[in-house]
DNA sequence: CGCGTGAGACTTACGTCTCACGCGGTGCGGTAAT
């Protein structure tokens, strides 16, 4: 097995100004007397190491490593507070509950809308006098001038990003207040960023960095590779076929497990079916009221329930150790959701099983999900706001109301024009146009900036496809993805079960020639990363295409069609 | 993009087909009605 990454992990001692033995000791001394922690893995004390000397820092370590430490033992030992952003509220109160509770101990409140005024002021106040070290806020908070001016004058030491895959997953449109991030540290003082995740291929990790603004950063990547997770992929022509399938493994197979369904209708469905077999099922999904998602959170949790069958909104913060299988019930929108996903089981290294349920027909949905981005009228229309407002430049609230579209939609147009420079926000929140650039050429460039997104969201959903239909190990595909080179077989997936002692799996001459992580140049498609070798094939990210699948046979002696720029 | 649903046509059965239409996932925050 490949361990490490060949990433750029460094040595702060090689040229680090600061004494690194003694801040390691100071680390390591913190995280025992105020956490109990005795033991630091080396990845750990690393990137607290960075975070201490003040460097921008991403660190892609799976749930349960103890990735919250690299904030929270330096945070102790910095002169200033510490800003958490976290993506659920629910997220926010586990990491305030899960820190020691102890008089040495560090205080930490989180700012948001469950808090009535009286309680938020408390809370500035204790972020203020110092009695709170840590503060945890949603993006959309620091979307809020008035928080970003109570933050600036706190003087913050560090800025944290937990979940960071966020930025590049939501950012677009979901959650485009995602992308506003980097305005906001700006705005309370430039303090170092630390972005957190445990999920990010190479692109995602790029797209992390340079949306936050990150200078230089540092990055600390462990393995990606879950060796006691079986992968397999079932594919069916038929909606019942499948259906049955689910239902007979999940009732088959060890529990507790996860099922995945695409929509809300189906994790009911499901659920009900299993109960009938006899088993503790839940279906769970954005639309329940919040009550009973904690409760089925919980009842997960603690082991009461068999099978949770649920969308895409059940996991995130779910950290539960004898997890054994994740079932999909229909293709997911990326291999990155796809990971994620499966990740959730087999945390304790017993074996775990992730069963992929397939049928092409899943990708329309999919793709449909991936077009959600503001259209040329709302780009329009917001370039026209900002025009007029060019001597007195409008905030975000302001072209909201000016426009009549939603604080979403104005967001995500926002970044859009502000991405393809047709706009640009000044330290005071005030949106202005580029000088250069009339409102119908803004938003034509943030038109196209939309359609590319949207393809790299399409090409996602088509690496999903191909997971489903490699014929290779599904191991080294998915590790491909995340750019770790891995030789197989594994011998825990269908492919390489069936090939058994056979034959090892063909691999074209010319694979050698594009290695994964090389940059290349296609004639046709600009330039890109190789992304995965999967035996007679490369998959490359291109920077304007997006995702390419290219047969290494058409590739052959053809160093015109495809160039080698740079070697990983 | 593909599925399920309901209306209506065609047909002469209480049935089957076709077609148009609407729907489909993630969360924050704040507002409105009890």
């Amino acid at each position: 097995m490949v361990g490490k990454t060949p990433s750029s992990r460094k040595r702060p001692s090689a040229r680090s100004p600061s004494h690194p033995e003694r801040s390691a000791a100071r680390l390591r001394r913190t995280a025992a007397e105020v956490f109990g922690w005795d033991s630091l893995l080396p990845e750990q004390l690393e990137a607290m190491e960075e975070v201490l000397a003040g460097r921008d820092t991403l660190v892609v370590m799976p749930t349960g490593s103890g990735k919250s430490a690299v904030y929270q033992v330096p945070g102790v030992l910095l002169n200033g507070p510490v800003v958490v952003v976290s993506p659920l509220l629910a997220l926010q109160r586990d990491q305030i509950a899960g820190l020691p509770d102890d008089a040495r101990a560090p205080g930490a409140v989180a700012v948001n809308s469950d808090l009535t005024a009286a309680q938020a002021e408390a809370a500035w106040e204790a972020v203020r006098h110092g009695d709170a070290r840590f503060l945890y806020l949603s993006p959309e908070q620091l979307a809020k001038d008035e928080v970003v001016e109570r933050l600036a004058a706190t003087g913050p030491a560090l800025f944290v990003v937990d979940e960071a895959q966020c930025v590049a997953s939501w950012g677009h449109d979901f959650r485009p207040d995602y992308l506003r991030l980097e305005q906001a540290v700006r705005r309370v003082g430039r303090p170092p960023v630390l972005a957190l995740t445990a999920t990010a291929a190479p692109p995602v990790r790029r797209e992390i960095t340079e949306r936050l603004g990150m200078d230089r950063p540092r990055t600390t990547v462990t393995s990606f590779d879950r060796p006691n997770i079986r992968l397999e992929v079932r594919r069916f022509r038929d909606e019942d076929d499948r259906h049955r399938a689910v239902v007979e493994r999940a009732a088959a197979e060890p529990k507790p497990g996860i099922v995945y369904a695409a929509t809300r209708k189906d994790t009911e469905r499901y659920a009900e079916e299993l109960a009938g077999l006899g088993l503790t099922a839940e279906a769970y999904h954005a639309g329940l009221r919040s009550a009973e998602r904690a409760r089925i959170h919980d009842a997960f949790l603690a082991g009461d329930a068999d099978v949770v069958v649920a969308t895409s909104a059940f996991g995130m913060g779910i950290d539960k150790e004898d997890v054994r299988f994740v079932l999909h019930a229909s293709l997911p929108g990326s291999p990155d959701a796809y990971y994620q996903e499966i990740g959730r089981c087999g945390r304790d290294g017993e074996p775990a099983l992730a069963v992929l349920h397939y049928r092409p027909e899943d990708t329309g949905m999919r793709t449909y999900f991936a077009a959600h981005a503001p259209g040329r009228g709302a780009l329009s229309e917001v370039a026209d706001a900002v025009h007029d407002h060019e001597s007195d430049p409008a905030g975000l609230d302001r072209l909201r109301r000016d426009t009549g579209l939603s604080r979403n939609r104005v967001t995500a147009a926002v970044n859009l024009l502000e991405e393809s420079g047709g706009v640009a926000t000044g330290e005071d929140g005030g949106i202005r146009p580029d000088p250069g650039t009339p409102p119908d050429a803004a938003a034509g460039r943030a038109e196209d900036a939309a359609e590319a997104h949207r393809r790299t969201d399409r090409t996602r959903v088509e690496m999903a496809r191909a997971y489903a239909e490699t014929t290779g190990c599904r191991r080294r595909f998915l590790l491909g993805y995340f750019g770790e080179e891995y030789e197989p077989p594994c011998g825990a997936c269908d492919v390489c079960e069936a090939q058994g002692d056979g034959p090892a799996p063909r691999v074209h001459p010319s694979a050698s020639a594009y290695p994964v992580g090389a940059q290349v140049r296609h004639a046709e498609w600009g330039e890109g990363t190789v992304l995965s070798e999967d035996g007679d094939r490369i998959t490359v990210l291109f920077d304007r295409a997006g995702y390419r699948t290219l047969s290494l046979e058409s590739l052959a002696g053809r160093d015109d069609l495809l160039t080698v720029l740079k070697r990983g």
